[in-house]
DNA sequence: TCAAAAGTGTTGGGATTACACCCATGT
DNA sequence: ACATGGGTGTAATCCCAACACTTTTGA
């Protein structure tokens, strides 16, 4: 059939948050071939006159209910059916369906501002806890995804979109030792943090068992727990 | 016409190399419309079966002669032209041909074992003083290419794969220098080097106007000049 | 013999780590 | 009053920038 022929352009998009403290990823189910009961990303074809920035918008508006969120592309996964001379299949293609390359992207959205009502079947699974049959590549896109966030969260501030608009500096640190699965030193974390001047305090606190905390709110600065690719202060 | 209505999906490539101490990328010159006479990366639209991974390799082998170089996907560039409601031209989009995305890739090679007679009207522009005049969004593909490399050149080996097999420790630094834009101090680059254990020196010499230097192969360790994104050693 | 470039050693200071100690609150 | 977790101070250490000095060649 002419139609499957067709190269088709589709978005795949990896939306991550941290989930009572746990960092997880969005994703649906599917009800219908290929993949049927397969967990899959949220993913949507490009149509003409419509960008796939615009397109990865879109699929985190009618996901999450977010109009503005920190979105980024990941890259173009692209692995099309290879077939010999005889016409068998030596490669099958990622998308069964025919030639469709994928252009992923990547989301970090605080999960308090996430509407709960999200369109389908969609929900919060644990990265940690991931179900094995995942649809298509996507499992690839996913661990991309997490390399990436990692990545950024060290020498970036990308960490803060994953918090409530006001946290204490514990969330704040619990945060990193989550998403980065390391743990570190809470006093040196508290003096890098407050020395960089990327949070301010505000009048609140949050209690809980021990002592209260103090909220703090984000102050935009550009800040990286380690050093970043980008900041070349060598000598 | 319907043929102009259709998604392409095309490859560039940004070949960078060192040539003379130069940082320098690999440019055509357009013979034709769209823009006549302007620069341009090599480029090849996917054709059904062959990945973009692969189109890249081929434009590789095409283009240097080289089968095996270090290379990698940069990101999709995507911007189709936006038409009002009454067929106004309101943003042009990137290729005026139609509905075109590229998907950009970046080539490090050494520039000793790139075959002098590449096919077309290709040449070494030295990154330093591009032409005014570079078609479609190339130029924006260009500087991301750039950033890539700096920022990779930082915490990764790749550096090693602009020089050629063997070299002098002074010839390490003036390439990391060269491309970083930075001058780093003779001493401390020499020591941090050596710890590494990123290269063994040979018996062999390179003689100029001073004193001789010994020349060193990479060891295939890895090495970043500076601290990377991926190894988190924070406590 | 002098300039130029390779190669080596030393030292001081700033950043980071480890860790100890105090504070405020719920139970 | 005591356990729990918030918050702060400090000494030891290590890394690294700065810079001086030696070596070996070409002219």
């Amino acid at each position: 059939m002419k139609h499957e022929q067709q190269l088709r352009v589709a978005v795949d998009l990896v939306v991550l948050s941290l989930v009572n403290g746990e960092l997880c990823v969005l994703l649906g189910r599917r009800p219908h071939p290929p993949y049927p009961g397969y967990s899959a990303l949220p993913g949507k074809l490009r149509s003409r006159g419509v960008s796939v920035d615009g397109v990865a918008r879109d699929l985190l508006s009618d996901t999450t209910g977010l109009e503005r969120a920190w979105v980024e592309q990941l890259r173009t996964f692209d692995r099309p059916e290879q077939r010999g001379e005889d016409g068998t299949v030596l490669v099958p293609g990622r998308d069964p369906r025919g030639d469709v390359i994928s252009v992923a992207y990547i989301a970090v959205v605080p999960a308090d501002r996430v509407r709960p009502e999200f369109g389908g079947e969609l929900g919060w699974q644990p990265i940690r806890r991931l179900p094995v049959e995942v649809a298509f590549d996507h499992r690839e896109i996913i661990d991309y995804a997490l390399r990436r966030l990692r990545s950024k969260l060290g020498y970036s501030s990308l960490g803060f979109e994953l918090l409530p608009e006001e946290f204490t500096i514990p969330e704040l640190q619990a945060m990193y030792e989550q998403v980065l699965g390391i743990s570190l030193n809470r006093g040196n974390f508290w003096r890098r943090v407050l020395d960089a001047g990327v949070i301010k305090d505000t009048t609140r606190t949050r209690r809980a068992r021990g002592k209260p905390a103090k909220l703090y709110k984000f102050t935009g600065r550009a800040f990286g727990l380690f050093e970043g690719p980008d900041e070349h202060i060598g000598r």
